[in-house]
DNA sequence: GGGGTGTTACTCGGATAGACGATGTCCGAGTTACGTGGG
DNA sequence: CCCACGTAACTCGGACATCGTCTATCCGAGTAACACCCC
């Protein structure tokens, strides 16, 4: 699982929060959490690339959410920024050399029961993810401490572009 | 996930079929799967340390399972192979830089949400694959191609030591 | 005063290096079986 | 014939290169606002 998730995760959280008329430079989120500016508008680029955000360029740009904080899992997310790839990839060795002979006709023909209970744990992994929205996340962070949004939302305000 | 679970877990499966009284070399293994015999052995190794199969040096040696294939389960073999880290690893960046002094002191107390839901979809996967066994995949292939097993085992005798 | 235009500063977006971990390979330590010699 | 010993081959186990991917960085394309000038 690539950093960047983590990342992308708490700036969706944070835009939730802001203005949605006022976009927010990727300078901005990165000097909010210390992180490398130019690196996390790699990962912004991804979230834009999956229309989580959107993102305006020149003076007043930046991003904000594409869509409403319920409406975006934390499954997308990861989607984004790891790609729709697999975690566990089946090479196929089940049918390489020798074990390809000695399978059966009927043992090549079904698919490989391996490969099966580690997609079964995964498809469980992705639907958790998919039941979590951002605006999930965020109520759960304002439950914590209520007052928090308005925080960040007024930090955001006041270090905005002059 | 690396891609050497997946050689294990076969690996595991064809010794759950050959008589335990006959260890069987990497080079074998290996040489069945069509794998790099040297890297095959490290990851038996790993196995090793974790108790999933025993070793044993010089002629007539190799590995065996280390115990009853239905106490192996796919986690085990994962944590063997993989570590025990887990995927998503929270950098808590939620409290570097400005957004550690604007979160509250309540929100410093409590953990981060994001990581918690992370968490637990991560255990949804862990538990998933702690419940399938190396017998149930065995016997899952077995149902698929009965006389898989038979075969197997044959050619791992035909093809032993001499 | 209003409108058009050139300039300027700002931001994203993708192309470009560096670091870390996984992949793949090699050789030595240890162990077992076998052959040999002696009792 | 039986036993002890030396020898030799075989296998694991960990140390050593190589490769790919993630991490991090930089610079150019595009854009919107602003200031200025002309009408």
């Amino acid at each position: 699982m690539r950093e960047g998730v983590e990342w992308a995760v708490h700036c969706c959280i944070d835009l939730s929060w802001v203005s949605p008329d006022r976009p927010v430079p990727a300078a901005r989120l990165a000097a909010f959490h210390d992180l490398p500016t130019a690196y996390l508008n790699k990962q912004l680029n991804a979230l834009g690339r999956a229309g989580i955000v959107s993102s305006r360029s020149g003076p007043r740009g930046g991003f904000r959410l594409g869509r409403k904080p319920q409406e975006i899992s934390l499954m997308d997310v990861v989607t984004a920024i790891d790609g729709a790839a697999q975690g566990f990839r089946c090479t196929g060795i089940r049918l390489d050399g020798p074990a390809g002979a000695v399978a059966g006709r009927a043992g090549r023909r079904t698919g490989c029961a391996v490969e099966r209970s580690f997609r079964e744990a995964e498809l469980d992994w992705r639907r958790r993810l998919a039941a979590r929205s951002v605006a999930d996340l965020a109520e759960a962070v304002r439950r914590a401490d209520p007052a928090a949004p308005g925080r960040v939302r007024r930090w955001f305000d006041q270090h905005g572009p002059a």
